[in-house]
DNA sequence: TTTT
DNA sequence: TTTT
């Protein structure tokens, strides 16, 4: 009953994400992801191409999402495409199309400027004596235990 | 430069594909495709989901595809986001997330219902006297020589 | 800590899958998926190349699939690829790729013959009244619970 | 005809790639990569495995990560997998799987260690006088132009 | 044979 | 605007 449906991208954080807590309590994590691609047009011109995608994180992934990405971040992430549809204030059908995370994995290394232990404004939740280094951490999916039917909220 | 971006979907056509030939010569082949998603509520409704999303294709493989795939038609589509942007009538700024479509696989086999040879209409424009079943075939990407530069066309 | 590892494969059982049960109580299905690629040879001769692919299930994921897939059944699998280190019966160290399967769906519809609601020698563990149509039935992943920490096993 | 076959990976070099020449003149870069997982089993015992995965890469794409990437450089590969079958010595029938890449993305950036502009011994054969920065650049699969048909090699 |  |  459930259709394939996966999607994988490399890009960078085009701000902090942010968090919301809602109506029972779950966590999502929202930001923007900036893909870029260059390509070479027959007349010789290149071209260099931006797509922002909205991305969404639920639950505990979510939360450390938040807690360690930062705007120009680079990640990888992995999930799946989702249509949200709704009406318009003027009543017109309105709809987009944007990626729900199930999996990632922080870019770059402990070297590298994006890849804060934790945002400031953030205290660990997690306060464990051993942290592996979250700048290349990956969380999520499978082992993660991502519970896929949060989603029922108003979005 | 070019970031990681692959999206894969099996879905079914929501129409006939239509093909377009545009300034230059290139045909692009544009369709909306519906995954469907199912998953229990926590208070252990059952919910039934469907996107639709817009997929483009673009040379000899997007003839193809129209030539074989109508409505209804299942297939699996593997192909990269792309976020468009443009201005609406009002000024506004508007966006929209596609698929442009970089290989594909027809599913379900000879004896299915949804999977003619050649879609009525449509004559076949490679009259080869061998044409391995279309309705198992997959065509594009890397072999079938796409040309990823073809789509500087105002959309 | 955990990389992205993603495999996606669209194939056909060359084999009825089987189900072992290990130390432990946990099921694991292992099958094979035979996965075609043809392509034109400089010389102009085409080439019909087959690989084979092992496969292994987990847990509930495993008996459905089990349950429902046969021999020369169409599917689309999506898991992670694993490296097994051994010692060869000589001494020598042997080391094979595998799959593993963590959501799928099966392809070809209700009218197609490798679909059967149930493989013969099975009775149906889950009697529900209604019960959709299990030939394209997609299971797995996220939403069925799959619990990616059972493979502590020896293989 | 060509079966869905997609693989993406997230790892390490682990050990400067070689390049090949071989008849015909083709160019075959093969290198293998590291690639961690970690997952706590039953009994709270948590466990850090690796896979090591053999690479491929044809042509030119096969110079560019040859020149660009070296031993512990972090990458991300996509590409599919391919099962060789072979007799051994003592006349058994062996396999393997490997992957072959289409394209790729260097990780890590400019400040990181492990992505030097060019590998010290090669000397660029490409000397444009404007070069992108190599360590975050992708480069390959469809836009490069790479040609699925050179793997006609006793390999 | 192996990376961080 | 929508498929099974």
């Amino acid at each position: 009953m459930n259709d394939i449906n996966r999607v994988y991208l490399i890009g960078r954080l085009t701000a902090d994400p942010e968090l919301k807590t809602i109506s029972g309590g779950s966590q999502v994590c929202s930001f923007s992801i900036a893909n870029n691609r260059s390509y070479t047009r027959q007349n010789g011109e290149s071209v260099e191409e931006v797509s922002y995608f909205n991305c969404t994180v639920w639950g505990k992934l979510g939360e450390i999402l938040h807690r360690y990405a930062g705007k120009g971040k680079q990640i990888a992430v992995e999930g799946r495409l989702r249509q949200r549809r709704w009406q318009g204030p003027d009543g017109k059908n309105q709809s987009a199309v944007d990626i729900v995370v199930e999996n990632f994995q922080f870019l770059g290394s402990r070297t590298e400027g994006g890849a804060p232990e934790s945002r400031p404004q953030q205290q660990p939740a997690r306060s464990s004596s051993y942290q592996p280094d979250p700048a290349e951490a990956q969380y999520g999916g499978y082992d993660a235990g991502y519970d896929g039917t949060e989603e029922d909220i108003p979005f």
